[in-house]
RNA sequence: GGCCUCAUCGUCUAGUCUGGUCUAGGACGUAAGGUUCUCAUCCUUAAAACACCGGUUCAAAUCCGGUUGAGGCCA
């Protein structure tokens, strides 16, 4: 009832609830990024909570890479709440649960569980706790308490069978009996993660919880959680995971996982945005391009699949190239900036001009382009080689250029002109290449690049005519 | 080990709910070709999948049951 009622008065509300005892990983990041595509398309908001209740692991560092990591996609968040910040209300809850003996200490030790739980295992049973403190005389919590015995506090769950729609797989149904007295505090002060969670998504009213299928065996115990405290029922929807290429979750050893780790290396936020949203999605046609505004026109729960997604590289490269291309020169020159720090703004433009088409990731830059920037290139005389052509065929082709460039005029030295020079001459030949490569790799050291043409015009007259007579000095010394 | 989930080309997926129009479509990747001095871009073409068994039906990728396989959670 009260839930209808939210809806009616705001549209659903959704959250991603990250602990920041990591980077922002590309799992993660896709979970806000559904959140988010589903309260834009429905009009409801997205909220941002951070679950710092593990004071140990727990770092500002990396609450500050998830908050910056999100902005830098684009996904924007309505709300902001720090678990940390929140302790008296699960205080509150905690010991209303106590009060109404919904909950109890539990004054175990870690050796007696883990004994008790292989036990368990052994015989084939699911590991649970057995209910030892369950009956515990009040008298003697007061005196372990006073002892400062340690001592955690544990929820009586109900055996019963606990079923809940989830909104991509349908109708799921556990057994509570399997799970035992689940954990929920270290103390009054101290929530652990089912009972922060319920407590949360009842406090700031959250509608429809969308998360990653390793929660789904959460639910129950947080369903048991939400009876428990008379909160009314969420509704679920337990995304696919992103697997890596062995088809396990997708983690640290599988490479590079962390959003921070994909910017660095020169990914646009438009490709991992789209890229993501692939992965365990279809809006259903084949247009595969899509920004965040018409991933959000197109977004829908009904979509999303049910099994888990590889995360296939040599996609996002291929979406990652296509964003460089539709970039404007001004735009890529502004991005490769970082990567190419010796050039200035003009040479830049002209730089990411000729390479754009050729760039998968903005750092690929340094490579391709670096030698614009070096005092002398360094490369084997062998590579000057074109076909099956003799040194001194390679020494006259390297001439020819020479002479034909050196002819223009400083202020004639363009892209077009060079071209007009060259071209007639090597169309001579029935092969252009024989005076084509030479000249391209004396001018760039490598054996892939972009046209000769278009480098010499960059180079300038000076170092074009320096690095084709270097080339000829490399041709005589044999080196 | 227990519980849970999933299953269409190598990968992401369309189609599955509402059986026939599916000789299963698209994209990445791969291969071949064209453009080209090289690389890249662009264009053309090709190879490539309904996990298996059984049932229902005139008809099953699509519905039902089972098997197998994969994954997740619990420590």
């Amino acid at each position: 009832m009260a839930q209808d009622l939210r809806d009616l008065m705001g549209g659903p509300r959704v959250r991603m609830a990250p602990s920041p005892t990591g980077l922002l990983h590309v799992g993660l990041a896709r979970t806000a990024l559904f959140n988010y595509l589903f309260a834009q398309k429905e009009g409801g908001k997205f909220i941002l909570r951070i679950e710092d209740t593990d004071r140990e692991r727990s770092d500002p560092k990396f609450e500050k890479d998830i908050v910056e990591g999100l902005q830098w996609l684009g996904i924007k968040w309505d709300e902001f709440y720090r678990q940390s910040e929140r302790i008296a209300i699960y205080t509150q809850y905690l010991e209303k649960l106590l009060k109404e003996s919904k909950a109890y200490y539990c004054f175990c030790s870690e050796d007696e569980l883990e004994s008790k739980r292989q036990d368990q295992m052994s015989r084939g049973e699911a590991p649970k706790y057995n209910g030892k403190c369950r009956e515990l005389q009040a008298a003697e919590v007061k005196k372990y308490l006073a002892e400062n015995k340690p001592s955690i506090i544990r929820f009586k769950a109900t055996s019963k069978k606990v079923m809940f729609h989830d909104l991509i797989r349908g109708q799921l149904e556990f057994d509570s009996s399997l799970v035992g007295d689940i954990a929920i505090a270290k103390d009054l002060a101290t929530p652990l993660y089912n009972f922060a969670v319920v407590v949360d998504d009842f406090a700031m009213k959250i509608t429809h919880v969308i998360r990653g299928e390793d929660h789904i065996s959460n639910t129950p115990k947080q369903i048991l959680l939400q009876e428990a405290l008379d909160f009314p029922q969420v509704q679920y929807a337990h995304l696919p995971l992103i697997l890596g290429p062995d088809r396990s979750k997708l983690s640290k050893r599988h490479g590079a996982v962390s959003v921070a780790d994909y910017k660095k290396d020169g990914y646009l936020p438009e490709t991992l945005v789209n890229f993501m949203a692939f992965l365990g999605w279809n809006p259903g046609g084949e247009r595969e391009i899509f920004n965040l505004p018409s991933l959000v026109k197109e977004f829908s729960l009904e979509n999303v699949q049910k099994s888990g997604a590889i995360f296939n590289l040599k996609r996002l490269d291929y979406l990652n190239g296509f964003y460089i291309r539709q970039k404007s020169i001004k735009k890529l020159a502004e991005l490769c900036k970082s990567y190419l720090p010796e050039a200035d703004q003009s040479e830049l433009e002209k730089i990411v001009g000729i390479y754009q088409e050729r760039l998968k990731k903005l750092s690929e830059i340094k490579e391709l382009a670096g030698f614009f920037f070096q005092d002398k290139l360094v490369y084997d005389k062998e590579l000057l080689k074109w076909k099956n052509m003799t040194d001194k065929e390679i020494s006259q082709s390297l001439d020819k250029s020479e002479n034909l460039l050196s002819k223009i005029k400083e202020a004639s030295w363009t892209k077009e002109n060079i071209e007009k020079v060259l071209m007639p001459e090597a169309e001579r030949v029935k092969d252009r290449g024989y005076l084509l490569w030479p000249l391209r790799v004396a001018l760039t050291g490598q054996k892939a690049s972009a046209g000769p043409f278009e480098i010499a015009a960059i180079s300038g007259k000076e170092k074009t005519l320096k690095r084709i007579q270097n080339a000829k000095l490399k041709m005589q010394n044999n080196n």
